[in-house]
DNA sequence: CTGTTAGCGCATTCAC
DNA sequence: GTGAATGCGCTAACAG
């Protein structure tokens, strides 16, 4: 782009007023170390001048720049949109400004957003892992390059940092049991890639349950790739044409729990009579279909703003070494058709 | 934030190489001028010692900063996170950055956000206004500061920029043509906050089509501030039980065809039979509710792909006045139950 | 409280 | 092709 006339500097502001730019930076900044009566000719002035402040130059200058970096899959997924929303809010709050990029699911393009945000001088970096992600070596380059580091809902354990994540154990669990409490008795798990901790989490939550409430675990039932409405649809038609089948079904999304009625459908099944179903995310299409659909509600948008008074109020205050903190985002069993009998 | 220790520079990697540091700077953005046996040197010293480039400082010299603000009315909304989405995948292509601001429908915020972008320096604003927004005094400032500016979606006509949006009219004329076909006759018009341009347009569409089709024009049929669910359910239920009552809604929004729909069930009418409902927006639940909801698809993903090609494209490669291009995106009346008969 | 000085890290003249 | 000097605009350290 063309570069932009000579604008006005505080150089200009103090020639115009007499006194030094120092004075100027600090009256702008409202230093305590300068008189009122400055402050407020200087602020007129800036305003009769159409002053504009440059914040590169400050950012050089002081070597941090009230800019946070967040990366995430996909910014059009309701749950990180609801995230990102949140962590905006915060970020206004605290006159900080936000740089989003997206993964796509993709290691690569982590890799790059994670280089992009290092050289941009973030002073922090919110980040949930991209399902192809299992290295972490980008992730140590934030360390080096000593930016604050904070990793949400889809987190490395390989990696030392703060976290903000959802009780996905707990979260699990519960569903468990609102299912056997409604009488289900042979509970389905379709989980996503075991290798990302919050799927690893919610099937232990799974099992625990099963194994406390005396239900029997069977591990034809539990599936780890299942992350589409067509992967819900296609494991959802084969168990159920199985010899022993499922009566109930706990999907890690609500777009599988889709595929799962797609497969009720199909097989003149019907939901809760038959088969019982919960998902995950509590997604706005849950409760205008029919039937309405259970599901485990994440707080995706408190959660965003969590990480945001997280970083606010801890991490960015925070001396070296201090401990790591894990925040827990409240998780809620929504009760819907699907899941009542 | 702690500011950073100190980090290796163009000094540092000249230093240890026993060149100048401008023929780092050179070697590093892959100047002409420089030997492939230079270059080829401190690129491998560069990693050796874990150099990053410092943004900040380049852009304090070069007077821009590869940084794209976008300035929405709520992220979390699928049509903007759309949007969105598309332009971050045109700006990574062409290795710029995105920083996102939300008015939350609000002018103060919207002003905030304006003036945020300003102070970083970015390169070019792309904005769709607030719905409070009606006065034009900050958008000016862009100008002002020669920052580019492309409006989309909600779009002012009281500034002149350059401009991307739906064909509003065009798909209002299509969707009613579409209720008028299906045998529908007496069609209402629900439409948002009537100072924006993109529901003037609609309601253009909705008239002249009434108009060449020969259908009657009905005042009372014409609602202007309906924006939400709940507004959709008060007015459906006003008009149909009114004396004379429509049987088709046009609604600018999916969400207010939600509301229509309930006013049904209350009402003990179903659709298509009885009332025929037509929306905007295409959003991912019109497709799995019962009736399902005819919708008008405004390509949100693709229009925020046409927002970054016409910057990369046409502005940032601009001379001063040129014609301010308006684009406009494709749209698709996408016939579902609720309009079938 | 106010002013002087220096330099953040880089890209860009302009010599050589 | 390469190097030496300059300054983008600001804030921080220090002196007064």
């Amino acid at each position: 782009m063309a570069k932009r006339e000579k604008r006005i500097t505080i150089y200009d502001l103090a020639k115009s007023l007499n006194i030094a730019p120092s004075s100027v930076s600090k009256a702008l900044n409202n230093s305590h170390a300068i008189s009122s009566k400055i402050k407020k000719m200087v602020e007129d002035k800036a305003k009769e001048l159409n002053y504009v402040h440059n914040t590169n130059a400050a950012n050089l200058r002081r070597g941090f720049t009230r800019i946070i970096g967040v990366i995430v899959p996909k910014i059009n997924e309701s749950f990180f949109a609801n995230i990102i929303a949140g962590i905006e809010k915060g970020c206004v709050q605290h006159e900080h400004s936000l740089i989003i990029c997206q993964t796509e699911e993709s290691l690569e393009k982590e890799v790059n957003a994670v280089q992009t945000l290092i050289r941009q001088n973030v002073d922090c970096i919110l980040i949930s892992l991209s399902l192809e992600t299992q290295s972490t070596a980008h992730l140590e380059e934030i360390k080096n390059n000593h930016i604050h580091f904070i990793q949400f809902d889809r987190v490395s354990p390989a990696i030392e940092s703060y976290t903000v994540v959802n009780d996905n154990a707990a979260a699990a669990y519960q569903a468990v049991a609102h299912l056997a409490k409604q009488g289900y008795q042979k509970i389905a798990y379709f989980g996503g890639p075991a290798h990302l901790n919050l799927y690893q989490e919610r099937k232990l939550g799974y099992k625990n349950a099963l194994k406390d409430l005396g239900l029997t675990f069977n591990q034809a039932f539990v599936k780890d790739e299942i992350i589409s409405k067509e992967n819900g649809l296609q494991e959802a038609l084969r168990l159920l044409q199985a010899d022993v089948k499922p009566d109930a079904f706990l999907c890690t999304s609500d777009y599988v729990s889709l595929g799962v009625l797609e497969a009720l459908k199909t097989l003149n099944l019907t939901s809760p009579k038959d088969i019982g179903i919960i998902g995950f995310a509590n997604e706005m299409f849950t409760q205008l279909i029919a039937p309405s659909l259970s599901s485990v509600n994440q707080f995706s948008y408190e959660m965003g703003q969590q990480i945001a008074e997280l970083y606010f109020n801890e991490v960015m205050k925070n001396k070296e070494n201090e401990e790591l903190k894990s925040v827990k985002v409240k998780t809620e069993i929504v009760q819907r058709a699907s899941s009542s009998r």
